[in-house]
DNA sequence: AACCAGGTTATAA
DNA sequence: TTATAACCTGGT
């Protein structure tokens, strides 16, 4: 089916599918976006303020892509409440039309521990490895797409056959995770009523997740936007815009942040890693 | 050839 | 509590 929707403001669906925070779209020859999401294939045209999106399944995907590209929320607000920070201008102006996908957080956990210490072509790579492998195909206009595998299955796979979708020393912490997941021991889908904190330490038991991939999951797929998820270009810009390029460590800069932004941290936290990429040199 | 890349973990001061 | 090295992989 396909559906329309109009007048969305800001809002530039090519920073947020390439933006870091996802690693299943990819870019088409005719210049659409096509991604696998949950059990859907979606594939995403983005014309001014509008969005024409096709998909696989019924007409049931609409209220649900809707929430997944995070369209409820008003972005010209909270992109308003940033430029109150007056050095964040220039961030907020070259980032406008970026947004925080609210994604699955299984994929989101899995997604994030291959991130660690790797390049976004590699993660990419292995991500969908991963699917190819142990995940349910999909056909999408005579071609077939694969959805992320579930716990269960992961957590049934050896080390030596994870390997081979060339995710190296990380295939012992998914396993590791998917077993904990699997069997219940942290609920990673019940975070409405949770503290970030909270959540937090519990995501800090997997195995492969840290401060920084932990505050990725917090931020992409449980909507909690007091995450602050500092990696080097984020420790390398805030350093820059208020350190003096002074080398400050990261529990510091985690502080920093957090008390400066406080509820809106990880919206600026977005904008910073794209200004940052793709804007400043440092 | 050596080094690095969107970190985490184990080990030592 | 804070600092340093090792780590799969693929590219320069």
């Amino acid at each position: 089916m396909t559906m329309v929707i109009d007048g969305i403001h800001p809002f530039n669906f090519g920073m947020i599918a390439d933006g870091g925070q996802a690693f299943r779209w990819n870019l088409q020859a005719d210049g659409k976006y096509i991604g696998v999401v949950k059990n859907y294939v979606f594939e995403i045209c983005q014309k001014d303020n509008k969005l024409i999106i096709d998909s696989n399944g019924g007409n049931n995907e609409t209220e649900f892509i809707k929430e997944y590209l995070d369209l409820y929320r008003d972005y010209n607000k909270i992109e308003e409440e940033m430029m109150k920070f007056e050095e964040l201008l220039p961030v907020v102006n070259y980032s406008s039309g970026y947004r925080i996908l609210f994604q699955d957080p299984w994929e989101t956990t899995i997604s994030f521990i291959i991130s660690a210490n790797n390049h976004i072509r590699n993660i990419k790579k292995t991500i969908e490895n991963i699917c190819r492998a142990y995940g349910e195909p999909i056909e999408f206009k005579g071609e077939f797409y694969y959805t992320f595998p579930t716990p269960e299955i992961l957590a049934g796979v050896s080390e030596d056959e994870l390997k081979l979708t060339k995710c190296g020393y990380r295939a012992k912490y998914i396993i590791e995770t998917a077993k904990i997941i699997a069997s219940g021991h942290v609920d990673i889908y019940n975070f409405n009523n949770i503290s970030t904190e909270e959540m937090r330490k519990k995501l800090l038991m997997l195995p492969g997740v840290g401060r920084k991939v932990a505050d990725c999951i917090l931020l992409y797929s449980m909507r909690k936007f007091d995450a602050f998820p500092i990696d080097v270009w984020i420790q390398r810009i805030l350093e820059h815009i208020y350190f003096s390029d002074n080398r400050v460590s990261l529990t510091k800069l985690q502080k920093f942040a957090e008390d400066r932004f406080g509820e809106i941290a990880g919206f600026v936290q977005q904008y910073l890693f794209y200004y940052a990429r793709n804007c400043w040199q440092a």
